[in-house]
DNA sequence: TAAAATTGAACAATCGATTGTGTAAATAGG
DNA sequence: CCTATTTACACAATCGATTGTTCAATTTTA
């Protein structure tokens, strides 16, 4: 038979006393209110021996707060998304914050529903990575005074804070890396997207190859988060164009798949083709040879992310001001070069 | 300034009805409450107008049901893990489910914790992939009649529904393809655990050695996330043993840092050392040469997981079986063998 | 046409907290 | 000794829903 959970109530009554006195201690309010250090420890004994837990849902009701964080990632199979929501998670729960967390697959439409499910459920603050075409949902946020923090890409509309890293110069700086290295013929294998960090990781590679006389190679692919609609294109391309000799991979989910298709079409690294991809991970540095990756500082991105929305978050804090924090990445180059 | 949200009864009070009428009519009652269809159709215009949504927090007050799953799984970074988070997690929108996740880390009082928090959060239903040590805290649950569906392993103490793999056999096969393609001094490279999943690969392992008069040669890692801590002690037992010529690892966790270390030793794959591990990754895949392993259908235990737990929640399907599924893994071989 | 049945909707309690206001008893002040 | 404070709590409203019960008005029945 399921015992039914205990209310405030029961505690008062076991006692003889108000709940409001219950409610009063039990929030560490029994100084300010004067309750006598005896009843004090009588009830705590009590909440303790009986192990009461105030009901979350009607506190939240009543104070507002719900203690939960909204984390919307694109997708949170992809390592780069997990690692950070790993590290987000753990602060969050050090600070009596609970995550909900969903994936947007960088889908407009699936984004504002969440946002509204989030809404719903008052959650007390967002942390979003932003797909395209939001801006309104975020602003009306804001608007109602909620914090959001971005990460990974930021609206340029909207006048919100965000932890993003310096996309257009790591992108730079990985590609004269490889005309440095002597190619010549450095392809950039890229989602189509608005989203500003793809914007900008395009701006730094076609900077790069302007600087040099070198003409850009840009495929841009339809997101998707399903490996086997990648695949395809990215061999059909990779066939055609015969004559590059270098190519930039947008996200670490393009990488994996693009190296899979040189893989499989027996195309050798780096003497065939020389391979650089943006986010680190496991698979670059367990590759044969080894990829070059720009590595993106998750745990530092993490902690930026959540120390901004903590102290937004924190009602002493009244007018903190909009950070907008540009972390640098690190070109873990590996393997040997051509020339 | 944040325009305060409407409440059900601005609704009432616009139209100068019962607020009693408003909450029948947005819960389908209309027809059942005899509520003319004129009004109905009022209501739900004014509703969509202003843009009306009730307040979830006093809803699941009042119903005592949240529409949320908590979802407990080792560590979310693990791509293991997290693919079938994210599987979950499609399922559970679609059926009008939100999902709080969080990692464990296999910390047995970290999980009480949690547990705790979601029963505060009055979570509809629970998935978990359980430490050791968390019987009573999941026997608890079921007490008081609230739905758990273990999965990944489960607690033989505790009668629950729960989704794994065929672990053993799974094991023992890997095991005999190695000694199939001649190997003699295979070691398993594994958590030291008492999960039920670990025992599993341990005993298949050395079933199939014994019966090929093979001795084991085991090697307990203790648990942890982290790589540094894992790297050093592979490599001093790699750097001890000698002997193996082949190696199992336990967990796709162990196989990327185990490949790492191999990496750095210099020993080459499968001269030197053949190698298997459990659970699949674009890790593998990718690695020169190719690394056999023992491949989980992800797809399929988040399905069954869900299904199973969604059925449960199902008020119709009063008394449900428990349910014990066991799914069959799949080794996908790679690479030449050795001799 | 009066009583019974049905229709259409409102009242008020409830879920489990928080919190502004109130008040009896104890203590202090003059 | 009588009044003013202070102490130590309790009352009751409130958050935003759901829901069992009630009830007036209308329609049907006899």
């Amino acid at each position: 038979m399921p015992q039914k959970r205990l209310s405030i109530v029961d505690i008062a009554n076991q006692l003889n006393i108000s709940k409001t006195t219950v409610s009063f201690i039990l929030n560490g309010r029994a100084q300010e209110k004067r309750i006598s250090a005896e009843l004090v420890e009588r009830v705590l004994k009590l909440v303790k021996e009986v192990g009461y837990k105030p009901n979350s849902l009607a506190k939240s009701l009543r104070t507002g707060k719900s203690n939960i964080i909204g984390l919307m990632v694109e997708d949170i199979s992809n390592p780069f998304f997990s690692s950070i929501a790993r590290l987000i998670e753990d602060r969050a729960y050090e600070n009596g914050y609970k995550i909900i967390y969903c994936s947007t697959y960088n889908n407009t439409e699936k984004t504002k529903d969440l946002i509204g499910m989030f809404r719903d459920r008052h959650v007390d603050g967002y942390i979003i990575a932003p797909p395209e075409g939001i801006e309104d949902d975020v602003s009306d946020l804001l608007k109602d005074n909620l914090p959001v923090v971005l990460f990974d890409r930021y609206l340029p509309l909207v006048d919100t804070d965000y932890i993003i890293v310096n996309n257009l110069f790591s992108a730079y700086n990985a590609t004269q890396h490889l005309i440095g290295q002597g190619y010549k013929n450095i392809a950039l294998l890229t989602f189509f997207s608005n989203q500003s960090q793809m914007q900008d990781r395009a701006k730094g590679y076609k900077m790069a190859l302007k600087e040099n006389n070198l003409k850009p190679i840009l495929k841009e692919l339809t997101f998707n988060q399903n490996p086997k609609y990648l695949v395809e294109p990215i061999t059909s391309f990779l066939r055609k164009r015969k004559d590059i000799d270098a190519i930039i991979f947008g996200t670490n989910h393009i990488g994996t798949c693009g190296l899979k298709v040189i893989n499989n079409l027996g195309i050798s690294i780096p003497s065939d083709l020389a391979v650089v991809s943006f986010d680190d991970s496991d698979v670059y540095e367990l590759h044969s040879p080894p990829i070059t990756a720009i590595s993106q500082p998750t745990e530092e991105i993490a902690n930026n992310v959540i120390t901004t929305l903590l102290s937004k978050l924190n009602p002493a804090a009244e007018n903190v001001k909009t950070h907008a924090i540009t972390l640098h990445t690190e070109l873990a180059i590996r393997g040997s070069s051509k020339k």
